[in-house]
DNA sequence: AATGTTTGTGTCCTAGCGACACAATTAAGT
DNA sequence: ACTTAATTGTGTCGCTAGGACACAAACATT
């Protein structure tokens, strides 16, 4: 047995890196999707992601954060590993891993971008059915959503949704849109105020009625997670 | 640009799969290590794991089946995906990515098989610190006891620590043990009753008092999840 | 029969979310 | 200026499920 440690001895397989980026506009859940500009499924759409640069990435976080910020020009605020998929069948140049990652942007950040482009797009959840989706990526969306609910009943992640400013009324609707079914105000109320992660402005802002208090995320915390979950 | 999709054409990163495969013996949480019987960290212990066998493998949790079947001689009664970690500096044999599979087992089903041969050893959490331990393994036990953790004040899996046939008395001790603090028996009794996973066996057991009723898993039911965690 | 130990049940307390009423503000209409 | 509609913010009651604890039940040992 040799002891040089040559990589390509091993038949690797196939590794990517993709990732899920949702984002709420207009009150309903929208994935970042791109058209496929090269085989396999070229054309079709599928998630931002693409190929570790081992010269140029230090971890597979960093492929994640470059494939996005190709797509939207900015890094996600909120980026967690979602999963790994693999098998023999899901892309036919062989048998292929792909890790997955789950983002929260606040659309507002990008959408200049995005609407510059032509080969990234908002998709709305409830129509990358209707899509022609390249790969395994309408089932990993699908599971990254379920993952993306299931967070917003127990954790606070949500806000990354938004942007830096924001008020009880839009962080109340992201919950809505995101677990698709209403809350009650008072409930994110007490959360925002048990969860000690968020600071008021001086700062009142319009919103049809009463003022609306504006707050943002505290410098330098972490994100709270809850000990009981929304109702479901 | 060419079209013919040879995977060596990329230079893939070096893609492992480890597991971290957890039991509960005499109170104590140990996790299964092997010694590494080549480089690199040859002699020291790490996680049981290896290569994607393509040729065998459908999908990498058959590796990790396959890796932990060469070890125990079965497979672990709950496995799932812990996380993927990478990076430049952990392998020296260049930028490395390992999946890592978090997994459980009832000790009794596997005492023999581990007691015969000396590669692989139970591991006291509490003593994997005073181990020589190969890449970041150290750093992924950590952070599969924190998960577990969290799943016990949550889940009923950590009933997969268990035998077949298990008593209160035992699942008390049992997430005890994995959460670190005492546990309200009527909280077990509570949360057996409501998950409706488990059937109750005619059949007792002596346990040093009055007989304690066995319970088992209802075939073919899923792991329950609560909305509420246990009190940390 | 007495004691100790573990199992199982009943009950009260408590934290945190759901529901809802109502006051406080603001804009728009008359 | 007054009214109306809309939204924000507060107070409060109820419900649910875990924490704590008392106590009965069942078994072993002495």
């Amino acid at each position: 047995m040799t002891n040089h440690y040559d990589i390509t001895e091993y038949k690797n397989p196939l590794f990517t890196v993709d990732s899920v980026l949702f984002t709420v506009k207009n009150d309903a859940l929208k994935v970042l999707m791109v058209k496929r500009a090269n085989e396999p499924f070229k054309g079709r759409w599928g998630l931002p992601g693409g190929f570790v640069d081992v010269d140029i990435d230090d971890s597979v976080s960093m492929t994640a954060l470059r494939k996005l910020k190709e797509k939207t020009s900015v890094a996600p605020q909120y980026l967690e590993q979602l999963q790994t998929y693999s098998g023999i069948n899901r892309d036919p140049r062989g048998f292929s891993v792909t890790l997955v990652y789950f983002a929260l942007i606040a659309e507002a950040q990008v959408s200049t971008h995005i609407e510059t482009v032509d080969d990234a797009k908002w998709i709305d959840i409830d129509e990358v059915n209707n899509l022609p989706v390249a790969f395994d990526h309408k089932y990993i969306i699908e599971q990254a959503k379920a993952r993306l609910k299931q967070k917003a009943l127990y954790s606070m992640a949500p806000v990354y949704c938004l942007p830096a400013h924001f008020t009880v009324g839009q962080f109340k609707s992201v919950i809505e849109t995101i677990i698709g079914k209403p809350v009650q105000r008072k409930s994110i109320i007490r959360r925002i105020e048990a969860a000690d992660m968020f600071e008021t402005l001086d700062e009142k802002v319009k919103s049809g009625g009463r003022l609306a208090q504006l707050y943002k995320v505290k410098a330098g915390v972490d994100i709270v997670n809850f000990e009981r979950n929304l109702s479901v």
